[in-house]
DNA sequence: CGACACCTTGAAGAGGTTCAAGAAATGTGG
DNA sequence: CCACATTTCTTGAACCTCTTCAAGGTGTCG
């Protein structure tokens, strides 16, 4: 057993619990190495995958940070998500065998090739592996209903404050600060994502900065008052 | 065999093709049968499911109209979809084991109540039933993709339109009319769903109405110019 | 250093919301 | 079956948030 075969072992992967099921046996979880068939670097700015690409694998992200975007033919365009080290993407080929939206890289990462042929046959087998591929996919779905939920009824500031604390809460579950963190996003693309214009991110990140709340420079960000961003996602809640 | 038995199988069932893999043989068509337990009736206006129910189960709606809908303790509210015959709701619950959204009847409903543990049991052994699953929950989340592409950067018509044209679509391949529809939801569910006010989707109906594109009475919808819908939607193309 | 991409800020304008009132449909009870 | 209450929908006018247009600032990289 050479290096290179113990890196790709997901059994070893300090990700594992992020991306791969908790709780299989020994005997699973060599089974589940078996899984990634390589890994994959994406330059910065180079796409995982692009609408229309045929399907054949997900992909796990080990380091790095992704976008993914969805486009119309009328130039349309728009961001659904980013997407961090430890999170699953490529769910949307499957239905049609193609995918359906563009995969980008924010900054240089490693995915993890899993050919979906493997999932498919490795789950029928593994039934921790089984689940968990399902409750990967539940849980993209109820991600998005939030996301609906913010495009659909919540104003500028709201967006972004829930914009923000969701980032920084994901990266503290990765180890990162609470309370401070890069953007690797252009004001362009939270913009996309948030359903607001450039003007309106750039102009709502300076109001927050007057009103204390944060301190933007460029793409850094700390947070200065989490409570008051809480305040303004669920304004009820703060009367 | 009694007759409530043969009503009961999915082998019989005249919408199999809609929530149902097809391709299965003999044998796999048998075993699919098992995976609806009861059947279960909705009144208009009752919830089949409840944010923070107990997840057990995926529904198959046979007949009827649903809405399901995610709120926030402050009392915001965010219709995520309206889903009709051959539609399969609740895969929310997956990921946590609860619900996280409501599903509301908005007319009177029937559903095949089919227990998640015996679609996960069967779906291990019945490739062709795994794959079905995995598909379902991937067109879910390109539908929201594409839910989050109208809510995020399109206007108030652009949305309307799009909207009618989905349904339309949709009630055209289980073989309605392609150019008159009920509407099932009120003024205040369509605007829920597509981010906008009451009073907008009122007067974008009537402003459609008014340039011939459909003709309104309160529910009733018939859409007289198709193309017009689609160029509204798709402004680029119609140059 | 200069070119370029990215970000910020101001002012004017448009689209959608809010508030308010009335009309149309639906439901209820006598 | 009708009168009345209630819900749902429509329409108008004022207002507000966000967008658009424009210009200038900041940071980055060859």
């Amino acid at each position: 057993m050479n290096h290179e075969t113990i890196k790709v072992a997901c059994s070893n992967c300090n990700l594992r619990e992020l991306c791969m099921p908790i709780g299989l046996n020994h005997d699973e979880l060599n089974r589940i190495d078996d899984l990634v068939a390589t890994r994959r670097h994406v330059k910065r700015g180079d796409t995982l995958f692009r609408s229309g690409d045929k399907f054949s694998s997900l992909y796990a992200i080990r380091t790095g940070f992704f976008k993914t975007c969805v486009a119309t033919e009328d130039g349309r365009d728009q961001v659904t998500g980013f997407q961090m080290a430890g999170e699953v993407i490529g769910l949307d080929g499957i239905v049609s065998d193609n995918h359906s939206c563009d995969a980008v890289a924010l900054e240089d990462a490693e995915v993890c090739v899993m050919p979906y042929d493997r999932i498919e046959d490795l789950s029928r087998e593994v039934h921790g592996l089984q689940r968990h591929v399902h409750k990967i996919m539940s849980r993209e779905i109820v991600r998005e209903h939030g996301v609906m939920l913010l495009l659909g009824s919540m104003r500028a500031e709201e967006r972004l404050a829930a914009f923000l604390l969701n980032l920084v809460q994901r990266l503290h579950a990765r180890g990162f600060s609470q309370s401070e963190l890069i953007l690797r996003m252009s004001r362009e693309e939270i913009g996309s994502f948030l359903g607001m214009k450039i003007e309106t991110v750039s102009r709502t990140f300076s109001k927050f900065a007057d009103e204390g709340i944060v301190e933007v420079k460029q793409r850094h960000v700390r947070i200065m008052n989490t409570q008051a961003l809480k305040d303004i996602v669920n304004p009820q809640a703060c009367v």
